[in-house]
Formats: structure tokens, C-alpha cells, sequence
DNA sequence: CGCTTGCGACGAACTAAGTTCGAGTGCTAG
DNA sequence: CTAGCACTCGAACTTAGTTCGTCGCAAGCG
């Protein structure tokens, strides 16, 4: 039987190649820790500790060894972001794009990715930091450009609306998961409900903060669903116009 | 004289609070440990070594003492965050605002936003987390919706913009951030620059990645200034027309 | 059939970092 | 002058990422 790379970074280099002729070899018929394993093992940690609790010893403890066995699959906890993030990204099924409908296209795909964030609290952070070429995220990238393509989108311009969309659900889900993780941990006086924050604002100095104070209540209006679909909204609804000339040229 | 509260909670909770008629005790004729002198060490720390160097044994070390001597002066490390992302917002210049130049006016100061934190790489991580009661935030929050309201935008849509366009511009400063991070860090292989990612992206397979491949100059053209500019253009350009109704209601 | 070899598993240990404890120190009020 | 209080700081505790060296097992080989 044919061997994978024995030393993990070759491992982690032949994820991020492309998918050459030897597939990744099953699992063997025992129980040995692969890197399948260690994912799901993290994953399951991320979803119901959240992923600040995403430690090697814990991962470990899930498999039932010490943290030392995992180093000979992954080069190191960086490693296992990748994974993670390969692992949702598999997850997401793209439509076929329909240029007659391809702006709930976009918005129901990164609806997805938004909810597979949210499933797994905090992980968007790493999706933040990861390496552009790993091969799931490529795939998903591909998927919405195909889509955006499709809308008749000028390929310029659908590559920068691709970063600013993914940029801004990776950040919308970070800033989510950690107000969740924020009122599940109420050691402090620092969790804010919809109220609070309301009477904090409406409680400001009006003369310093007199538009702040006066319309607190839009300030804190919305879902956080709802702030999502505005803000994508804004984004993709002025994709297909033609930008108005306005102090701010982004053509090339 | 009077002293401050002992108990560095109930600093923090000063510092978060309106502020009162007390201003911050000025600093001793010597040369004692104080809040600003701790922020201003920190700071010195990320500028040179980044974000992810930020250790309080570091600060301790650039203030000539020992970690244990900051700790009677702030709660933990989460408490460095609010300061850095204080002192910062307190450099931030907000202009007058005039209804002719709104769009300037509100991507200049995010531009200038963008600056301080790429001036301090990987700070953004910490306005991400912020806690929004924050006054220094607020205070920004407060010049930046004054000058989308005198734009002309609507209070609830101006308040959703801020938003985004704030969640957006410290996403960017985060993913720059890394991106040159990883750059002076060419310990691994994951350093790609624009050339290479560009030859990556055109030596896909083309059956599963059609676009990518074919559109490789579109997708890694562009500064990082570029696709700032871009994408704020296409947030800042669709909030004084009229939404279209595309399926996203933002009423309420 | 027994030996070798190499890979994967793993206990133990090293380092770094956040935080706490408790003793010391100097300033200020009474 | 002295008592109290705030501040300082060395030492230590805890958690976490990572490495080292050993062990066991299975496949090939003589």
C-alpha cells in the first residue's frame, strides 16, 4: 500500500495543490487518527464551546490520546484552521447560475457561508487569516464568480464585489459570534441587551452626542439578520448599474 | 487629593462611562506606572512588532518592570485592547459636516480609520471585539453619523451604514494586516506575492475552475487601496438613491 | 521463523503567556 | 510620628503550543 508524505507539511502542501491523481487514501479498516478524524473532533469542539475553546489538548481529549499524537498530521494549530475551514466550505452547495435570478443567488449563497459561520462560533475568524489558495475556499470563490459572471457582472468589478461580500460576512459572523459568546458570560457587567444599549445611548450627553442620542433608537433597530441583508443588498444592488462618476473612479 | 477608585474595574468602567465632572487625576511629578503610560507603551509595541507581539510581559519589559506591576491599573488584557482602540479613535480628525461633500468627507475618515489601524497592524482584531459602549468609538460613531445624516441619508439607513461600513473597513485593516504580516514572516512557503498568485490561479484545472483561470489578472489585480476605494464607493453610492425593492426590506 | 526498519502513537517535558499572591515601599492624612 | 493606603514587583501557578525520545506494530527480508 502506497503511503501518504509521512511528514505533515508535505500533507498540508498536497491539500492546497490541486487535486492530483492519488485521492487521499480511506480509512484504514482500525481506529487511527486521520486527519478526517482530528477535523471532525474540532469541529464538534467549535460548535459547542466555540472556537476560543479550540485548543490541540482539547481536540486530543475528544479522540481520547494526548496532544503530542495529532503533530504527526498537522504542522501545527494554524493547520487545523485550514482544516475547519476546507471542512464548511465543502458544505456549501452553489446553484447553477441563472442570470435571471442571480442576486438571490449571491445573497442565499453567502446566507449559507453566514449561517455555517454562525454554526461554528467564531471560526470566521479564522477564515479571516486563511491562505488565499486553499482549494475549498477557491472553490466556493469560483462558484459565486461564476454567478456574478452570470449577472452580467464586468469580471473587474465582480473579483473586488467578491472580496468586499466575503470580507464583510467574515467580519459581520465574527462580530456576531462574539456578542453571542459575550451574553452567555455574564461574569461581567459588560453584556449589553437590545435595551441597554438603548438607555446608554439615550442617557448621552446631548451635547456632545446629540445625534447619537437622538436617534438611538435606529442605532439599535434590526436583527442582526436584517443589518445583513441590508448591507448585502447595498453591495449587490449597485453592481449592475453603472457606477456614477462621484469623486470615486474604481475602474482599471 | 483625591484618588481614583483602587479597583481597576471600576476604571474601566470610568473610562466607559459618560464622563463625569472628575477628569483623570494628572499624572505624578515622577515617574509611576499610569493607564496612559501603559497605552502608550503598547501602542509603541504594536507599531513595531505587531499586534500579535502584544504581550503584557512585553509592555512590562518596555516599561522596565515586571508583568505583575500593570495589573493595578487594568483588569486583564481584553482592558489593553479598549485603550489601544481608544487612543486611536482619539487621533481620528472628523470634519465639520457639509452636505455638498458628504461622500469625501465620509471616505476620507474611514481612509484615515484605515490608516491608524494598518499604522498598528492586527489592532483591528481588537475594534472588532469592542464593546460598543466604548466613548472614544462613540464619539466617532457619533462625527461619522453626522455626516451621513447631513448627506441627506435616512436615520435608519445611515445607522445600518455606519455598520457596515465600519465592520468592512476593520475587516480590510485586518486582512492587510495579516497579508504583510505573512510577507516578513518567510519561515513557510504560504508567502505568495501578486505574480505567484496570479500563476497559481492560472494553473488550475480548468474544467473545475473555469473563471478563476480565466479571469486570474481581474481576480488579483488592484492595490489593496483599489478595492478599499471600490468598495466603498459601491456602499457609499447606493445610500442616497432609493432602495429598489430587490427582495431586501430594511423598514421597521 | 526471526530480525530489521520505519511509521504512527504518546507520555513527558520545555517554553511562553495571562494572571494571582503576598511582601515590601513610600506618600499622605491625621 | 505613625497608620493606612495605593502602588510596585518578584515569584509562582495555570494553560497552551510544540518537541523529543521511546515504544509498539506491521511489512518486508534473509
Amino acid at each position: 500500500m502506497l503511503h501518504m508524505p509521512s511528514d505533515p507539511r508535505q500533507r498540508r502542501a498536497a491539500r492546497h495543490a490541486q487535486p492530483s491523481g492519488d485521492l487521499a487514501a480511506p480509512s484504514s479498516p482500525k481506529m487511527p487518527i486521520t486527519v478526517d478524524r482530528i477535523t471532525d473532533a474540532a469541529l464538534q469542539v467549535v460548535a459547542t464551546e466555540g472556537y476560543d475553546a479550540l485548543t490541540i489538548r482539547r481536540i486530543a481529549a475528544v479522540l481520547g490520546t494526548g496532544p503530542s499524537s495529532l503533530y504527526a498530521h498537522i504542522v501545527n494549530k494554524d493547520d487545523i484552521d485550514d482544516l475547519l475551514v476546507g471542512r464548511l466550505c465543502s458544505e456549501i452547495v452553489l446553484p447553477e447560475p441563472d442570470p435571471a435570478t442571480w442576486r438571490t443567488q449571491i445573497l442565499d449563497a453567502y446566507a449559507q457561508i453566514r449561517d455555517q459561520y454562525l454554526k461554528y462560533p467564531g471560526i470566521s475568524r479564522a477564515a479571516l487569516g486563511m491562505v488565499p489558495t486553499n482549494l475549498d475556499t477557491l472553490r466556493v470563490r469560483e462558484g459565486l464568480f461564476a454567478i456574478l459572471l452570470a449577472g452580467g457582472i464586468e469580471p473587474q468589478t465582480a473579483a473586488w464585489a467578491l472580496d468586499a461580500l466575503s470580507l464583510y460576512v467574515s467580519a459581520y459572523a465574527l462580530e456576531q459570534s462574539l456578542a453571542r459568546q459575550r451574553r452567555k458570560h455574564p461574569d461581567d457587567e459588560w453584556v449589553l441587551g437590545h435595551e441597554e444599549l438603548l438607555s446608554r445611548f439615550t442617557a448621552l450627553p446631548a451635547d456632545t452626542f446629540p445625534h447619537t442620542r437622538r436617534y438611538a433608537a435606529e442605532l439599535t433597530s434590526g436583527t442582526g439578520n436584517d443589518r445583513f441583508r441590508f448591507t448585502l443588498g447595498l453591495i449587490i444592488n449597485n453592481l449592475s448599474r453603472p457606477q456614477p462618476s462621484s469623486g470615486t473612479q474604481h475602474d482599471r
